[in-house]
DNA sequence: AAGAGGCCCTGATAGC
DNA sequence: TGCTATCAGGGCCTCT
C-alpha cells in the first residue's frame, strides 16, 4: 500500500511524537506477519529508548539509544495509529497515517510508551517488525536495494548502464527496488505519464533524453506527493485526521478509459498488466 | 544474469 | 441472501 511518500509522512508524524521516549511495554496479538516475530521480541524492545525515526525507502527505522535498530515494513496493508492518554485518563485516538478511528480488527502490535500506544495495524499481514542489533545488521538489511530516486547515485550514467541489454519494460525496473528503491505501483504509472514513456516499454530502448526525464519526474511526483501529505485511496489520515491530498493530483492511475489530462492530446487512459500490476497510461502521448 | 510466475493474506466489490 | 471471482500503495522466493 504505501509507497516512499506514505511512508515519509508516517516517518514525520511519529517523529514529532515518539522521540526522545521510552518503551516501556510492547504487546504482540499476532505474531504472524511476513516474517514471524520472535517471542524475545519484546523483551529487546523494552526500556529502549528512542532516538529518531527514520526511513529508508519504504521502510520505517526505530532509532535507539544504545544503536540498534527496530525495522519496520508497512506491506499492502499496514498503518500506524498514535493513540495519546488524555486528562481524563483515558486513551483518545488522535489517528495516524489511515483512520481517524483505531479499525476493530488487525491491531497486531502495540507498543507502549509514556502516556502513549502506538498501534499497528495490518489486515494482509504482508508488512514486518524486525530487531535490528547494529548498523551493520542495518545496512546488511539495506544491501540488495537501489537508491531512493532523490540520491545523487540515481544518475543518468547509472540509469543508461543498467538499461544495456535489459528487454524487460521500464514499468517493471520503477518497480524493481533493486534498480529504485521507493517507486511502487500508483506513482510508477503516474512518473511514467509525465515523462511520455509508454510502461511497455523496453529498456534497452530508452534514450538518454528519456532516462533523464525518469530521473527528473521520479523526484518531482514523490516530492510532490510528500508536499500533499501521501496518497489517500482509502481512508489514509495522517496524524491530524486529515486526508494526504495527492490523489488529487493522478493523471492516469484508476481513471481507465478517461480522456488524456494532457493539453490538446486527443487520447485515452487505458488499463493494462504490466508486472502483474494494474497500470495505467495514454495511448497517445506516451511512446 | 535476466525474466517470468507463484506465493504470502484479508477485505471490498462485481456479477450471477 | 449468498456464492465465486477478481483485484488491492509489496516483495520474497524459485524455476528456467
Amino acid at each position: 500500500m504505501p509507497e516512499l511518500p506514505e511512508v515519509e509522512i508516517v516517518k514525520q508524524s511519529l517523529s514529532q511524537n515518539i522521540q526522545q521516549k521510552k518503551i516501556q511495554k510492547v504487546i504482540i496479538k499476532n505474531r504472524n506477519l511476513r516474517f514471524k516475530i520472535p517471542s524475545k521480541f519484546e523483551q529487546l524492545l523494552k526500556n529502549k529508548f528512542i532516538v529518531k525515526v527514520s526511513r529508508f525507502s519504504k521502510y520505517l527505522i526505530f532509532n535507539f539509544s544504545d544503536r540498534s535498530f527496530c525495522l519496520v515494513h508497512l506491506g499492502m496493508s499496514g498503518t500506524i495509529h498514535l493513540i495519546k492518554k488524555n486528562n481524563l485518563n483515558n486513551f483518545t485516538n488522535t489517528s495516524f497515517y489511515n483512520s481517524s478511528n483505531l479499525p476493530k480488527k488487525h491491531n497486531h502490535v502495540e507498543i507502549r510508551l509514556k502516556n502513549l500506544k502506538i498501534i499497528y495495524n495490518d489486515p494482509r499481514r504482508f508488512g514486518f517488525f524486525r530487531y535490528i542489533k547494529n548498523e551493520q545488521e542495518l545496512k546488511k538489511k539495506f544491501e540488495h536495494l537501489g537508491p531512493e530516486p532523490f540520491f545523487k547515485e540515481f544518475n543518468l550514467k547509472y540509469l543508461m548502464n543498467y538499461f544495456k541489454n535489459k528487454k524487460k519494460d521500464i514499468k517493471s525496473f520503477l518497480l524493481d527496488q533493486k534498480f529504485v528503491s521507493g517507486i511502487g505501483n500508483i506513482y510508477a504509472s503516474e512518473i511514467l505519464f509525465l515523462c511520455k514513456i509508454n510502461p511497455k516499454k523496453e529498456a534497452f530502448k530508452l534514450t538518454k533524453k528519456e532516462g533523464k526525464k525518469i530521473i527528473s519526474f521520479s523526484k518531482i511526483v514523490l516530492n510532490k506527493a510528500i508536499k500533499k501529505g501521501g496518497s489517500s485511496i482509502r481512508d489514509f489520515k495522517n496524524i491530524l485526521g486529515e486526508n494526504g491530498n495527492y490523489q488529487k493530483e493522478f493523471k492516469v492511475y484508476q481513471k481507465e478509459s478517461g480522456n488524456c489530462p494532457r493539453n490538446k492530446c486527443k487520447g485515452k487512459i487505458k488499463k493494462i498488466v504490466v508486472a502483474k500490476r494494474s497500470t495505467f497510461y495514454c495511448n497517445i502521448c506516451q511512446k
